[in-house]
DNA sequence: TTCATACTTGACTAAAATAGTCGGGAATCG
DNA sequence: CGATTCCCGACTATTTTAGTCAAGTATGAA
């Protein structure tokens, strides 16, 4: 139950566009080093964040990247989500019956694995960049 | 952020203990049978339980496990705790000022994080062994 | 034009964590 | 005794993590 380096960084990476981003694009030279985190890490998560739609590109000189939309729309656990970091404490599979559903008697812990899943993402989505940036966390 | 095994087996079979012991020692065998988990893992995961005063053993023939404690006092944080299952979200050391902590300017998502944990820990403190027997999962 | 900046992409990898297995012991009861 | 059951340490295969590296492509400024 630890949160990886992948969710970690890509929320500390678009919290800090959020928060020092006029309008202009940031590069991720600059967030890396505001931030401290790997370079080459960086662009490989702003690939997969620009795919699904959390932030714009613009190549070349003074480039660099911008959120494609407003920061108080963006919740953070669209953007685990889309980094892939799985926020998962059950297995079983929906599909297919796999895991303790399918048996009987078995897994008396469902529910409350599956509770705590709910809690985390009802507190994950219920978070946007901009709350972070005001730090309106409660 | 995923739940692993030992966290996971450790409550599943602690669970079956509350739900099927009557006072009698339980033999993991029986345990890991019923519950579908692999025997020589459960046994290393008791040594820990029973260290760490959860459970009480019973050597040889009719042997097994016995709750060390009432089971509507065992919270579910507990037993994840005393297994070693993190339950982390930040990296940062309190002590040393390691991570975020100890620089300026950085780690906004801090208080993110902080919130998230706080908020698993909470759901899993309030919930105990009993609770889960009776289903009284919220 | 040329050059430096920056994003783009795929392949690769070292190290750590996970999820166990295995072998041998020791205690207890029937 | 001998079957059952806990006890303990060592070992290991696989997967995941947390990146690096190389080789581009696009753009703006000098």
């Amino acid at each position: 139950m630890k949160l990886g380096t992948k969710g970690r960084y890509a929320v500390m990476a678009l919290v800090d566009l959020a928060y020092y981003s006029q309008g202009k694009p940031l590069s991720l030279t600059e967030i890396a080093g505001r931030q401290a985190l790997p370079l080459t890490y960086l662009e490989q998560l702003f690939i997969q964040l620009r795919q699904k739609g959390f932030v714009v590109s613009t190549r070349g000189h003074q480039g660099g990247y911008t959120l494609a939309r407003e920061a108080h729309s963006i919740r953070i656990a669209e953007i685990l989500e889309a980094i892939g970091e799985p926020l998962q404490t059950t297995r079983c599979k929906k599909e297919s019956g796999m895991g303790c559903l399918g048996r009987k008697g078995q897994c008396l812990t469902h529910t409350l694995w599956a509770g705590l899943e709910h809690k985390m993402y009802q507190y994950l989505n219920g978070i946007s960049l901009a709350d972070v940036c005001e730090k309106q966390v409660s």
